[in-house]
DNA sequence: GTAATAGTGTCTTTAAGACACTATGTA
DNA sequence: TACATAGTGTCTTAAAGACACTATTAC
């Protein structure tokens, strides 16, 4: 076995007991959750399985992970052949490696976390393949409880995900909220010019409560993070509003956290 | 190759390529960084190893996933068998999975931290094996900035870390300093008694800056999650201050997350 | 008594929530 | 003009920082 012998000292056991063709280890996988905001609602990207098993169900496009290949690098790659999609935030997200979460064998999942604004993520969807999907999450838990989180499907049915699958989106969404208020979430979600009420919709989407107009408002332009570009916006029927984009001044108590890795 | 073929559509391609034992796959390991916090500082559990690579180097605790064990069962296993730890603190932290991270062959790394109060700290490091050291952590950045961090001896010099295990601290810090405002970490580093001068201590350690005492006693009481004991500190040279217990009120906004399992 | 730290009361400052009000576009 | 939303000014409230003050124990 593996496992470590109690009765030799330090590190010794770990090197001796190592050998790297001897033993069964576990399939490594990249789960990617692509989230977007549409319509006042999270949703992400998924795909329909049509083998088996769990044949029929959707689940998060993911895919496994080469010799030569970093995490990242593997994340962008499923990123890129599963959604077209390349040049997006990503980020870590939590591994999964319950023994029997995959019926085939032992697969553990590094998930990643992918963020597009709505324009984008509908261009993934667009690929002609009916197999393809972009649905709106059901969170059934408010605040950071955290927890397996559902997603509902064009005419409004909820969705069976394979795997862990629920779980993972529930984490997504988990760190989504977590994220919000000192992170700067919302860019990565929207276009390059975007207003300050576009901006707190996408808050109110991801935190699942509406927030207080005019407090969001001196916070979001007291951060310094938006600039106002002195453009409006066009083809409303009502007064348009000044159009604002992400600067990144990046200040001393600098608080990013892009990827890790 | 692993890599998805383009030309084949949705989820087939993912079952098509694969074959469970026709390709390599990276071994999978667990590190686990003990944490502490001791006479002001925030320290960790290293031992140093004995064989190449890397010999001499300090290293975090760790082992390889066995087939059937689960991530947090393996993490547990290496805080058993590592540092004749159990029952205590456990979260996921990151993985870490850059090809040459390890030199020998392609480890992908599940880093796992654990919270030990001070006494439990010394009585894993007190075994008397000498390849084992509790090492304060030397953190070159303030506010949730994020980086590699340093170890520090015991007489004051800057010990050698093994492969990205400084990553691996770091990440260890940044996620302690962030769930320090809505978390009850303290608590896990702290006997069953406690004062709040010693819970405050924790925090400034964590934090790497001086807090204002009013202000942290008003929060901490406020928070309804430590209660009075009645009884006192003893033998100390001045006024004993009351120790307080951690009570999980578990509050319906409650924001703990534990293992996420 | 003195020294040293525990613990309280209160003022100031800051940021969020509430809400009334003005501004500016379309139809 | 009416209407709908953008954007501002100001009052209230809650929490953090500052600081003076009292309390209690060892010596």
């Amino acid at each position: 076995m593996y496992m470590a012998d109690k009765h030799t000292e330090g590190e010794r056991e770990f090197l001796e007991s190592y050998d790297p063709t001897a033993f069964d280890r576990p399939s490594l996988a990249v789960d990617v959750v692509v989230v977007g905001v549409r319509d006042g609602r999270v949703c992400a990207l998924l795909a329909q399985r049509t083998e088996q098993p769990q044949a029929g169900r959707w689940a998060l496009p993911g895919g496994f992970v080469g010799m030569a290949e970093s995490l990242e690098v593997a994340a962008s790659r499923v990123l890129l052949t599963k959604g077209g999609l390349c040049d997006i935030y990503l980020e870590q997200l939590y591994t999964f490696g319950d023994p029997g979460r995959d019926p085939r064998t032992r697969v553990v999942a590094v998930a990643y976390m992918a963020l597009v604004d709505r324009g984008r993520l509908e261009d993934a969807c667009s690929d002609e393949d009916a197999g393809r999907l972009v649905a709106d999450l059901d969170v059934p838990w408010a605040g950071e409880a955290g927890g397996p989180v559902g997603v509902i499907g064009p005419d409004g049915e909820q969705l069976a995900l394979a795997f862990d699958h629920a779980e993972i989106l529930g984490m997504a969404v988990q760190r989504l909220r977590g994220k919000l208020d000192y992170a700067p979430v919302g860019f990565e979600l929207l276009p390059d010019r975007f207003t300050l009420r576009q901006l707190q919709d996408i808050h109110e989407a991801i935190l699942g409560r509406s927030l207080n107009k005019d407090s969001f408002r001196r916070r979001i332009l007291a951060g310094g993070q938006v600039v106002a570009t002195g453009k409006r916006e066009e083809n409303v029927n009502f007064r348009p509003a000044e159009l604002y984009r992400f600067v990144n001044n990046a200040p001393q108590w600098a608080r990013q956290r892009r990827n890790h890795g």
